[in-house]
DNA sequence: ACCTGAACACCGTTCAAGT
DNA sequence: ACCTGAACACCGTTCAAGT
């Protein structure tokens, strides 16, 4: 609504992908805008519905994916290419606002936007074949996971932090080397990351087709 | 290693299952245990490795999942069981500690607990036909959706949460609805999670043969 | 309408003492 | 070895004033 708000939010989203979600505090969002903390509260309304605003402007970035010009039609394969292009569009976005993971597992993303995204999943879904009983199953399937990898990817799960020993006590020789693990690849290999998120897109279109088979059959 | 301070850390885990990660300070942990705040420092070492250790304890209780009592062997057909008893464990722990989510997605599990539990399931996946070059990426995929979707449950983003509407200003009346969606169930309908984790935990597992059967082509 | 300043009840953590 | 008490630099937020 307000020019004053948006400014608010605009410097809470520059300061949080600067410095992180805990260097964000009433206090240095007050400074970073040039006023007292209590200025902001009539704007962003405390500290909870500041944290909601801004990952209400994150989802209203993620549409459209890359919408081709004559409407939101899903033909044909396409559904493959429309669901590939939410899943980069939101990975993107996490890794540039990483911290918006945390908070985006904590709310039902119910903004108008949001909403109009998941209608097009489902109705990608629903082209690809997917039984309607199933489409929203599928669509939390798929978004479920697309959130949790780019979330390990952001929050350091997938060891993507800092190459420390992992601590002190650490004796791995034994304990950990099963039969089988000498033919598993070098455990502390790097890993291409968009490779991996590529071709883990690629399985889930195919148990979407999958999913969509059984259903013909049924 | 100390009584103390396993004491201290059982604490601290039950003051986050009853009252939240938000609730855990030193200072309301300090009173539990019935100690001033800087007695705790010598046994956990600030609360950021009190964080850590918390986690380190839970994952210890992930294994075994329900091991049979003749090892660790991983037969025939019983990668699908081994792959569900760990999926279904690790969703329950999770629920059962909800502050564990949060922590888990900033923490790449090195314990030796968890390293074994990743052993096991490397194994399971060998033994689908997985090939060993792509056994780690989908030890990822299935370990990323199962803790997304805990993550979703205990955190509130699939709509658990209190049944308030959701804020002011919410008109959904066309937005919303696509020209497929009426095709859909009723989307406030509630959903039995135990019901759709088993359902998903099923396509995954298809997904793994998929990618085995692909595997014994090339 | 918009902002300030003092105050309250909290944090994690350091440091010097106590027994 | 183990714990205490005072202190420091932070939090989010309320409330009464200022212009």
């Amino acid at each position: 609504m307000s020019a004053r708000r948006e400014e608010i939010l605009g410097a809470a989203v520059a300061l949080a992908d600067e410095s992180g979600l805990e260097a964000l505090s009433m206090r240095t969002l007050a400074e970073r805008v040039g006023v007292t903390p209590m200025a902001l509260y009539p704007h962003v309304g405390g500290k909870a519905t500041l944290l909601d605003s801004m990952v209400g402007r994150l989802l209203a970035e993620l549409l459209p994916p890359e919408m081709t010009d004559e409407g939101p039609q899903v033909t044909e394969a396409g559904w493959r290419e429309l669901l590939s292009a939410y899943a980069r569009r939101a990975r993107g976005l996490l890794l540039q606002h990483p911290w918006s993971a945390a908070l985006l597992f904590s709310r039902p993303a119910a903004t108008a936007e949001a909403l109009h995204a998941v209608g097009q999943i489902h109705a990608a879904l629903l082209e690809a074949g997917v039984p309607p009983l199933e489409v929203r199953r599928v669509e939390r399937l798929v978004s479920t996971f697309v959130l949790g990898f780019a979330a390990s990817e952001a929050g350091g799960r997938f060891g993507g932090g800092s190459p420390e020993a992992s601590g002190p006590g650490r004796q791995v020789s034994e304990e950990n080397h099963t039969a089988h693990s000498e033919l598993l690849p070098c455990p502390s290999a790097p890993v291409d990351w968009n490779a991996e998120f590529e071709a883990d897109l690629k399985d889930l279109a195919d148990l979407i087709a999958s999913v969509a088979s059984r259903g013909r059959r049924a």
